[in-house]
DNA sequence: CTAGGGTTAG
């Protein structure tokens, strides 16, 4: 139709990223003049975008309602719109209700690949697996890069790694893109598979594939989990010989981390000033925030969120989260429970688990155990046993055993407590305070219930450190590492003089 | 109309 072509120019390509939302509606409402909605399927999909681009959802979900002949694509906007708004379980009703509705709407491998990303968004593992046996059994698409990356990265998401490195090793490797790697990596850091990362990171620098600043991101992810400083300043000085990626502030922000977290305080601090001021975001300030505190500066820390406030940074959550294990590590407990009144009262946000968890551990070392179970109590979510642990501790190290037993007692109450840490901690109280029977009489209580539960003994935690670029692993009570018995004599070692100051 | 990314205590 001609006066489209005249009136409309945008609609016929492809919608530019600029337009504002009136000059949308302005668009839409002359269309529907022009009556192309009911002539043109391309032009409205045009539109839809449109809408999409400029974050108007409910008027995109308007003008899709109208269109008399929807095809592929007009579903698949949709879709796509509702993950990206933040609402994938629309996503996935609209996905069903079309292959309700429209059983001549045949969904391509774009309109699976965005029903994917939207079960990604879900993590709904269960749902994953009815998408993937859909595909398999309903389509004839295989060998498409795009959907076997959001295969990889659904799994991943979903919380099935094993799964998603499976379907890895499948993809064509001529195929494999930057997208394919990223998705494996992150996904084996987003799944705690650091070793693993770094290990696929190396092949794909062994093979030649160049790692853009998404790999980037998850790699010193992955070190700042591993503690691994060698490989992160490697990586560092890499990212120093590229423009896009040393001014890519996911990266800067990345890098503030992983120094935080390798314990080099320093560099961090360096990385961070070499941000210009107004390039700093949430990320920059929560991440140095949190790297100070972790290094007993709290004092720092402190100051640090105070002029993030006066650069008029909004914190969030887990800014709080170090805010909290600042003054915690301080000992600043007025401050403490300030900053934790504040967030309600002055920041809108309404404290989580995590920030009681914070506050009590912080009243609880500082001496205050009964302060700090009268806030536990008064808390609106139930207490973790990580909670009760950090009790029991206090308990221990300002030598309470009256408490500590009270404390079990309630513990013992809640059914549904299964962890052993209480029993291990509550005989360590008894041990320190000389009552060897009380200690091996809840020893015998802990395995009677362990054997009554039919409970395995816990999976013992490991500790992992880095030298020289290389990762060494330790196991409770393991033997394993070459230099067992040279590690062991240093400790005692440094046990001895410890012993000697105190 | 399509795939991948950052900060969370003890």
């Amino acid at each position: 139709m001609i006066p489209c072509t005249i009136t409309l120019p945008s609609l016929l390509n492809p919608p530019a990223k600029t337009l504002s939302q009136t000059e949308t509606k302005a668009i839409h409402a002359h269309a529907i003049k022009t009556s192309l909605l009911d002539s043109h399927v391309h032009s409205v999909n045009n539109l839809l975008k449109l809408y999409t681009i400029s974050g108007d959802i409910s008027s995109a979900r308007n003008l899709f309602d109208r269109i008399p002949h929807r095809d592929i694509i007009s579903w698949t906007t949709l879709i796509h719109a509702y993950t990206k708004s933040g609402t994938p379980y629309e996503s996935i009703r609209l996905f069903f209700q079309m292959l309700d509705t429209s059983p001549d709407t045949k969904p391509d491998q774009i309109t699976l690949t965005v029903v994917l990303s939207a079960c990604a968004a879900l993590g709904d593992l269960q749902l994953a697996r009815d998408l993937h046996t859909y595909i398999n059994t309903n389509t004839s698409i295989t060998n498409d890069i795009h959907l076997g990356n959001a295969l990889i990265s659904m799994y991943s998401k979903c919380g099935d790694i094993d799964t998603a490195y499976k379907l890895f090793t499948r993809t064509r490797s001529a195929k494999r893109n930057i997208v394919t790697w990223n998705s494996i990596i992150s996904g084996l850091t987003s799944n705690g598979k650091f070793k693993e990362a770094l290990s696929l990171f190396c092949r794909m620098q062994r093979i030649g594939v160049k790692p853009d600043q998404v790999t980037l991101v998850a790699v010193l992810n992955a070190c700042a989990n591993l503690g691994a400083l060698d490989i992160g300043q490697w990586l560092h000085t890499l990212i120093t010989q590229s423009q896009t990626l040393i001014n890519n502030r996911f990266i800067t922000n990345a890098l503030i981390d992983m120094y935080g977290k390798c314990g080099s305080i320093d560099r961090a601090h360096r990385v961070f000033t070499s941000i210009k001021p107004k390039h700093r975001d949430v990320y920059s300030y929560t991440s140095m925030i949190t790297a100070l505190a972790m290094h007993g500066q709290g004092e720092k820390a402190l100051q640090l969120f105070a002029y993030m406030l006066k650069a008029g940074i909004k914190p969030n959550r887990v800014t709080f989260i170090g805010v909290l294990s600042a003054c915690n590590h301080a000992g600043f407990v007025a401050t403490g429970l300030s900053h934790f009144q504040s967030m309600s009262s002055i920041h809108n946000i309404e404290p989580q688990m995590e920030h009681y968890s914070c506050v009590a551990d912080m009243l609880a070392r500082a001496g205050l155990v009964e302060e700090a179970l009268n806030f536990i109590k008064n808390m609106p979510f139930k207490p973790d046993s990580a909670m009760w642990s950090s009790l029991l501790s206090a308990c221990r190290i300002h030598r309470n055993v009256s408490l500590a037993e009270s404390i079990m007692r309630q513990v013992d109450n809640d059914n549904d407590n299964e962890d052993e840490d209480y029993y291990v901690l509550m005989s360590n109280i008894y041990t320190d305070a000389k009552r060897e029977r009380d200690a091996s009489s809840l020893h015998m209580e802990m395995r009677k219930k362990r054997k009554a539960k039919k409970k395995k003994k816990k999976e013992p935690g490991c500790s992992l450190i880095e030298i020289n670029g290389q990762v060494h692993e330790f196991k409770m009570g393991s033997i394993s590492h070459p230099q067992t018995k040279d590690i062991h004599l240093m400790l005692h070692n440094i046990h001895t003089h410890l012993k000697y100051y105190h």
